[in-house]
RNA sequence: GCACUCAUAGCUCAGCUGGAUAGAGCAUCGGUUUGCGGUACCGAAGGUCUCAGGUUCGAAUCCUGAUGGGUGUACCA
């Protein structure tokens, strides 16, 4: 439900009766408890456009408004802020209706828009590292996010698959007569032992420049070669993808490849517009205000990836029809980014009206602050990591007795994996972030196994329940007014974080979300003898709408619930 | 050099389009009637929001400058 606009729209309608002829600002969340649920700041700001006192133009506002349905409550203070306070039946029986929904009263947008998100991007000649973590999780939200809202979302995985290393890599893999399957188990190795024979043997060496003309100009044999080490270095990335728990398949692979054929059409394109100019023997746009060039043919007549990234540009747009393309890439590709973006809207691959963004975030660093690396300086292995933390993982588990060592294994790889989802989502994206594992594991703080304790902890209630509820919420008390507002805000605070790309603002929500439910479990008894009927349905309705609001949450940010840990 | 970005409690971080006495968690100290999962809950203490100006009725938030960190800067991606 969409609470904020329909408070907005009670002030609207005010706005009007009181015949002040200005578009009100819209309400906020009020900042504490005792200013009631919302605040409307706007009296102040209309204080000199009307030429009035702020305290009697709230004073006006207040009069007119409506407060037979969903407000109770409107008070004037300070110097002209109104507060408001819902009405606790209206909240009951709005919980009510979430909680019989299937999408918890989350209307599905009226106008969806198909948006293409662009993630993880990982390099077929590498192994995944850790580099590649926060795009793909950060990524993969954003599209389950926009997806639940109604949106069409096109994940674009444009993985990294061209390029010199690969003449180098299945001129190796041919030698070797590997089929591949045991030695491309580790990649870096392969990788290693590649460059080794690159560099000691000159045959092997030419033989690899060779390969790679011979790919760049088709030959079939070649091209097979190719082709089979990108299957086995992409079936490396989906045993990570699919540890991770993330939504990315074949479907959603672009390769870099598939653009070939469109570059040289980028470049006499852009000629054809005349932006280009030559330098240096480089086919170059040069932007106004813009030091350096966006080069895009090299001068030996070699392409780069900004001509990529225009020919892939103009492919999600035109041939997709997307109306926001989204780039989940590190921060320090922002200029590229910018530059590229220009490009493409100048030269008119991408019409005016199509949201082009960076969603860039920051580096992730060790506990001292210094980029992540293993102890001798190398770049962590993903699936290394992933496999450190189901381990570490199952040294939190308490209870460890009473599961099999199979349950035990889920349950280590649901809380593990979500611990390093969910640290690396709850942070402000853009700054870089430190990398903790005790911080990330611990029951305590904003962290996913305090929502999954929440959610289990509730899952225990109905177990020792087991019976019918029916009944209706009745809003008791001050902490069950504030929980069911806090509920039915859910879906303001999905929309917003769609808008800005910004994971952390619903782990920020349903941490107050559990923290309000932990305070109102520890003061409102539930089982507990001497809790009448009534009270005791009420707040396990409450409980119920809680647990499904928690589970849909972190299902959006890829990470699961257990009934029981 | 130029450009971008960041600077909030001892530490890790929130703070949405400017709003009331700047908020959490960790750590520290103290508390919670046989505790419906105590891996919980409550409380205390902790701040010149880097600094200096400016805009505004009102600035952590917007603008300018300074300082300090990070990043990027023409044929890698």
């Amino acid at each position: 439900m969409k609470l904020k606009l329909q408070i907005n729209n009670i002030i609207k309608e005010a706005f009007i009766k009181a015949g002040i002829e200005h578009e009100p600002m819209s309400v906020s969340e009020a900042t504490k408890a005792e200013f009631g649920d919302f605040q409307f700041n706007g009296a102040m700001a209309l204080s000199k456009k009307l030429g009035k006192n702020p305290r009697m133009i709230a004073t006006e506002i207040i009069e007119n408004l409506d407060l037979t349905g969903v407000l109770a409550k409107a008070e004037i203070a300070g110097p002209g802020f109104i507060n408001l306070w819902l009405n606790p039946f209206w909240l009951a029986s709005q919980c009510e209706i979430a909680r019989k929904d299937s999408r918890l009263g989350v209307e599905k947008r009226e106008t969806p828009i198909k948006v293409v998100v662009d993630y993880s991007g990982p390099n077929m000649a590498k192994q995944m590292h850790v580099g590649h973590l926060r795009s793909t999780i950060i990524g993969d939200t954003l599209a389950n996010l926009l997806t639940y809202l109604g949106d069409e979302v096109i994940r674009q995985n444009h993985i990294g698959d061209w390029g010199t290393q690969f003449g180098m890599l299945i001129a190796y893999l041919e030698e070797i007569h590997e089929d591949g399957s045991v030695s491309l188990k580790d990649l870096e190795q392969f990788y290693k032992d590649a460059k080794g024979r690159f560099d000691a043997d000159d045959a092997f060496a030419n033989k690899a420049r060779e390969y790679v003309v011979k790919i760049q100009s088709g030959d079939s044999h070649c091209l097979e070669l190719w082709q089979k080490f990108i299957d086995i270095s992409l079936g490396h990335c989906e045993e990570v993808y699919d540890k991770l728990g993330v939504n990315l398949t074949r479907d959603d692979v672009r390769a870099e490849s598939f653009y070939n054929d469109d570059l040289s059409t980028v470049v006499s394109d852009l000629d054809a517009k005349g932006t280009l100019t030559q330098s240096d023997g480089a086919q170059c746009v040069f932007l106004e205000g813009d030091e350096v060039p966006v080069i895009v043919q090299k001068s030996d007549g070699g392409y780069l990836y900004a001509t990529t990234d225009l020919a892939a540009l103009r492919y999600r747009a035109q041939t997709l029809g997307a109306q926001r393309i989204s780039y989940v890439v590190d921060a320090r590709q922002g200029g590229h980014f910018k530059q590229v973006f220009r490009v493409a809207k100048e030269a008119g691959f991408v019409d005016p009206d199509v949201n082009l963004e960076h969603i860039a975030f920051g580096t992730m660093m060790d506990k001292g602050g210094k980029p992540f690396k293993t102890r001798d300086g190398g770049t962590v292995k993903l699936i290394d990591l992933l496999d450190e933390a189901v381990v570490k993982a199952k040294e939190t588990i308490n209870d460890k007795a009473s599961y099999s060592e199979e349950q035990l294994e889920a349950l280590a790889k649901i809380i593990g994996i979500g611990a390093v989802k969910y640290a690396d989502l709850a942070i402000n994206r853009e700054s870089n972030y430190i990398f903790n594992w005790d911080k990330m594991l611990s029951f305590e703080g904003n962290t996913s196994l305090y929502m999954q304790y929440a959610y289990a902890r509730i899952q225990s209630i109905f177990r020792k329940y087991d019976g019918a509820i029916e009944g209706d919420i009745i809003i008791g008390d001050a902490l069950e007014h504030r929980l069911s507002t806090m509920l039915l805000r859910f879906e303001d605070v999905l929309s917003r974080a769609a808008v800005d790309a910004a994971p952390n603002q619903i782990t920020t929500y349903l941490y107050d979300v559990v923290s309000l439910f932990m305070r109102f479990y520890e003061q409102n008894p539930i089982l507990k003898e001497g809790v009448d009927e009534a009270t005791k349905m009420s707040r396990l309705l409450l409980a119920d709408l809680t647990a499904k609001t928690i589970k849909q949450g972190l299902d959006i940010l890829g990470i699961e619930t257990v009934d029981k840990l």
